[in-house]
DNA sequence: CCTATCCTAAGACAAATGTCTCATAACGTC
DNA sequence: GACGTTATGAGACATTTGTCTTAGGATAGG
């Protein structure tokens, strides 16, 4: 029986995603600021998400004075490269071009975004045919 | 005690995806299907499967001769555009112009596909300048 | 009719997820 | 030094997910 590599449920990546914002937090800061996101949770139901993140290795706690202080220890970044690949990977034959297609189709860039976009296209392409010179 | 709204684990996922490929299929097809794709389920669970996508009135069943014939009812495009904006929503502020940005910067698209992105792009642009004259 | 097959039904069972209750330890204040 | 506040620890408990076992019905050949 292999057991399941861990994952961040939903209900955890809404913990960590306070952390990210505030860099850290106790458990009592974590909680008001999902309250007044408005997440109705108890107490315990924060330290039990911190709990379990922090044994799944994504954070850290560190003792300070009467409360834990916890930290993230996994980014932002790498937990979206980890979703987006997986979404790709699931729903989208692995071809991100895909999901960018879909994406540009039903969720539409305002014109500045759209810009940004052509510029990294632009860059991309250009990579391409000069062969990398460097 | 909201009861949770239904989910779409991942394997059954994976067995909604055969259905999606060839239309409809029994459990043991569906179990081929699977195990040439190298998933080594026995038999009850892919019916096991089968029986909570349907409790989720994602598949019906119609009983035909022997076997019960499993059909999708909800489609890719469904199930794509569920999980596409709750990533954006999730890990992307619901911008879906960062996840584009991302996207393209993470997994590079080939020349084709960064063709099509473009035209994409093109129209959508266009659209907006010349306000729906249609 | 008997047996080998294939099917479904029913449910088992461990792990993960979503949430909480309660006991108990430490702190600050009168 | 007893009291209320806040924190942690331990664990409860229902639901969902991942996966399988086993019993029993229908079917196909001999």
């Amino acid at each position: 029986m292999a057991k399941r590599p861990p994952t961040i449920p939903d209900s955890e990546l809404d913990v960590l995603k306070v952390l990210w914002d505030r860099g850290q937090a106790t458990v009592r800061e974590a909680l008001e600021t999902l309250r007044s996101a408005g997440r109705q949770w108890s107490y315990a139901t924060v330290a039990t998400l911190l709990d379990r993140l922090e044994s799944k290795g994504l954070v850290t706690s560190d003792r300070r004075e009467l409360a834990f202080i916890y930290k993230p220890v996994i980014s932002n970044q790498e937990v979206r490269q980890k979703r987006v690949t997986n979404l790709v990977d699931k729903l989208y034959q692995g071809e991100p071009g895909l999901l960018v297609l879909h994406l540009l189709k039903s969720h539409p860039l305002d014109a500045e975004q759209a810009r940004e976009v052509r510029a990294v296209l632009d860059q991309m392409v250009g990579e391409k045919s000069r062969k990398k010179e460097k």
